[in-house]
DNA sequence: CATTAATTATCGTAAAACAATAATTTATTT
DNA sequence: AAATAAATTATTGTTTTACGATAATTAATG
């Protein structure tokens, strides 16, 4: 998919593990995982303010826009 | 709604007008319309994928994540 | 090796995108 | 002001997908 969710970065920067993150923003670590798995094909805009919220950061903090150049 | 959808900006830099972006990103302009003005809950990430493809940005260049804090 | 954390898998339900279409409202231009 | 174009709103129906709940499997950690 050419949208990445990565939360490992601030995850490790606010020192939290993923169940903390899935208790604070309200779902299932299974749920979770398939988020940061690259697995999900949408987001609620609802998830997405409660991990930033959580995380204090912003979405383009863990979400990246990978354009498919395969130039090469 | 905790999350902002600006895409107002980025069509003004690139002198795109909604029916343009619509068409180069395959939804109607209604639909368009409804992720604009903050009445969408969710966005799949081959939409937001098409918007930054047609747009040349990050999801961070549209999407803004907005705090309640109604302190004062 | 035992324990915890994380991922994967299934099934079911509720939510919501999105299409298609039409009507209405708002901008823009002549 | 009138005409035209652009954008928003509204409705209905279909399809996709999030997410819960749960369980099992696979990493990771002490």
């Amino acid at each position: 998919m050419n949208i990445i969710v990565n939360l490992d970065v601030m995850l490790a920067k606010r020192k939290m593990k993923s169940k903390d993150l899935a208790e604070a923003i309200g779902i299932t670590t299974a749920n979770l995982s398939i988020l940061k798995t690259g697995k999900a094909k949408a987001i609620r805009f609802a998830t997405l303010a409660a991990i930033c919220k959580a995380l204090e950061c912003q979405p383009g903090d863990i979400l990246e826009y990978v354009p498919d150049e395969e130039l090469a």
